[in-house]
RNA sequence: AGCCCUGUGGUGUAGUGGUUCAACAUUCUGGCCUUUGGAGCCAGCGACAGCGGUUCGAAUCCGCUCAGGGCUGCCA
């Protein structure tokens, strides 16, 4: 919201404030977002629908949802809910313009009747292949059919017997007459109506005929007022059709703007592959939080905040291009780091016993919940003799640059105590358990003598400990373009290593309190979030992301 | 081959003929700071696809070339 006023606009804002100029709609803006009830929201959607609600919102213009539900084969109730939940989670609101392409199908076949009339529109009665090879190719013309030339009265005849439900499905089409010749593909009589002998989700067995994409988008788009229908780059070569029978018509005319889809690297986009993952069982579901899908994002813990941020930085533009998935992840951290309230929890437990502190004791040590956010306010951490801390916080020979805790060094435990290393004990050539002292008068973390250590560590207290199974998540894809390449098998790409589950790891007591979905930062590890699939003894975690880590850089070197 | 669209650092964008013109974000490299090796701060590396033309002056206008993408569903 801040940055929209100092940020330079795209070139469909542009377009936008140019109209509003000009006056072209009376300074009204009506756009919206026209999803097909065949499968979830992606982030590619995202894009579409944060531009969409986006300009309205900044014109103080409408956007409508609107279902495009004009192919009964492939369309579903289960998806409308769906994705009404998804717009609504990413934050934005349709208000009472809930609309449906079926709603329009009276109307839609009313203006079909009109065109019939006037000659612009006929009755065929050339099967699939037929068509398909009377269109001719990309460098050659197409013929026509020899059913183009049949009489208005004919073709009303048989398109009312079409509707009627009379014929079988495939026997005839209800066709645009424009030219078969012409150079764009999409003119070439372009189908209006096909025979679907096939329930629809809202309106059931009432039609045996249902509109093509070209036909009904215009008309939906006409009959709502929009006035930008922004879409996708495809449907470029869509346009003169879209003019055109708007046109013909004679009714009111928004106008189409495309821009590319989005594409971010390591993972992929398209409906059919996220489909095929999933069908395969590489991963849980729709919702699997290694999915780019909305409700896998959620379930990851992605704040709709960081993708609406991530849609905005990312612009609107007509290049074919590839978004690197490190923009994205940094709008995550950016996001998370100012709202996440903090924990500790050890993900990979090392045992440590403090031997100058006495069995049985344990008190309370103050934490601060968002070091970014005062009034997130503090909390209450336990400590105790035993201990947990992460396995690699502790190295027997400290490589030049480990500066965390390794045999006779001291460290810092984040708001408790100086902890010295006295001895490692050793099992199978493995550190099992380490056996430390404290200094008591480092209480909450300063040394009253100003001395120094050149590294702080988490940890959890034993006794007070949650056990928890924490789930590490990589790229889906081991190549940043895994749909770059042809005739190569999706699989082939798939990062063996994009899931880890971790079973034993302690988490600290507050962390109990947290809600399926509630996102939060373990200190030095990265933002997490609680997995719905939690209960009451298995408390199941994922993580968002890690934070960004200097020493793996250093390591690799 | 026909039609349509698009070429600015590695990536994504800004720049719309002239002392704010090559900017911003991210990545990467250094450094500072630090009770998260986080965050933050500072610095650095790095681009106008090519060739002509118009002009006093071109990333910006024109032409050609090259490169990339889309289009031959009764899908959207």
């Amino acid at each position: 919201m801040t940055t929209s006023n100092t940020k330079a606009k795209d070139f469909i804002r542009e377009i936008i404030d140019e109209d509003l100029k000009k006056d072209k709609y009376n300074g009204r803006v009506q756009t919206r977002f026209p999803p097909e009830p065949n499968g979830y929201l992606h982030i590619g959607h995202a894009k579409s629908i944060c531009l969409n609600f986006g300009i309205a919102n900044e014109c103080q213009g409408l956007c409508n949802l609107r279902f495009d539900d004009t192919n009964p084969i492939k369309e579903e109730e289960e998806y409308v809910q769906s994705i009404k939940d998804d717009i609504q989670w990413l934050g934005f609101d349709w208000d009472n313009r809930l609309f449906f392409a079926s709603d329009y199908f009276d109307q839609i076949y009313d203006y079909a009747i009109q065109l019939v009339k006037e000659g612009m529109a006929y009755v065929d009665d050339l099967q699939a292949d037929e068509i398909s090879n009377y269109r001719g190719t990309l460098i050659q013309p197409g013929k026509n059919s020899p059913y183009r030339e049949r009489s208005i009265k004919e073709n009303l005849e048989l398109l009312k017997r079409m509707k009627a439900g009379e014929f079988a499905d495939g026997e005839k089409v209800l066709r645009a007459k424009i030219d078969m010749t012409h150079p764009n593909l999409n003119m070439r009589d372009p189908i209006m109506y096909r025979i679907l002998h096939t329930s629809h989700h809202r309106t059931k067995n009432e039609w045996y005929i249902y509109p093509m994409y070209d036909w009904a988008h215009g008309l939906e788009d006409s009959i709502e007022g929009i006035t930008h229908s922004i879409c996708t780059l495809e449907f470029e070569n869509h346009r003169p059709l879209y003019d055109w029978f708007l046109e013909k018509l004679g009714v009111y005319q928004p106008q189409q703007i495309e821009f590319a889809r989005l594409n971010i690297t390591y993972t992929v986009m398209s409906k059919r592959m996220l489909l095929e993952i999933i069908n395969k069982g590489i991963v849980s579901g729709w919702d699997d939080p290694r999915l780019p899908t909305l409700r896998g994002m959620r379930r990851r813990g992605y704040p709709p905040q960081a993708i609406r941020n991530f849609c905005r930085r990312i612009g609107v533009s007509k290049v074919n291009s590839m978004v690197d998935i490190e923009i994205l992840e940094h709008c995550i951290r950016d996001e998370l780091n100012k709202t996440a309230p903090r924990f500790m929890g050890v993900l990979n437990p090392l045992k440590v016993v403090i031997t100058n502190y006495p069995i049985g004791k344990v008190e309370e040590l103050e934490g601060i919940n968002n070091p970014e956010n005062p009034s997130a306010g503090t909390r209450k951490i336990p400590f105790s003799r035993i201990l947990y801390i992460e396995k690699e916080d502790f190295m027997e020979e400290p490589p030049k640059k480990f500066y965390r805790l390794a045999p006779g060094r001291e460290v810092r435990l984040r708001y408790a105590f100086f902890i010295t290393c006295q001895k490692a004990i050793m099992k199978n050539n493995e550190v099992i358990e380490l056996r430390c002292t404290i200094d008591p008068e480092t209480h909450g973390g300063y040394a009253p003598d100003g001395r120094k250590v050149k590294s702080t560590i988490h940890w959890v207290s034993a006794p007070q400990a949650l056990n928890a199974e924490i789930r590490l998540y990589n790229h889906l894809f081991t190549v940043p373009n895994p749909t770059g390449q042809n005739n190569v098998d999706l699989k082939e790409f798939i990062n063996p290593q994009s899931l880890e589950i971790l079973k034993k790891c302690k988490v600290e007591p507050m962390v109990q309190n947290l809600k399926p979905f509630s996102r939060f930062q373990f200190e030095r590890k990265g933002y997490f979030c609680i997995d719905p699939d939690t209960t009451e003894n298995n408390l199941i975690i994922n993580q968002t992301i890690g934070l960004k880590d200097t020493w793996a850089k250093i390591k690799k070197k």
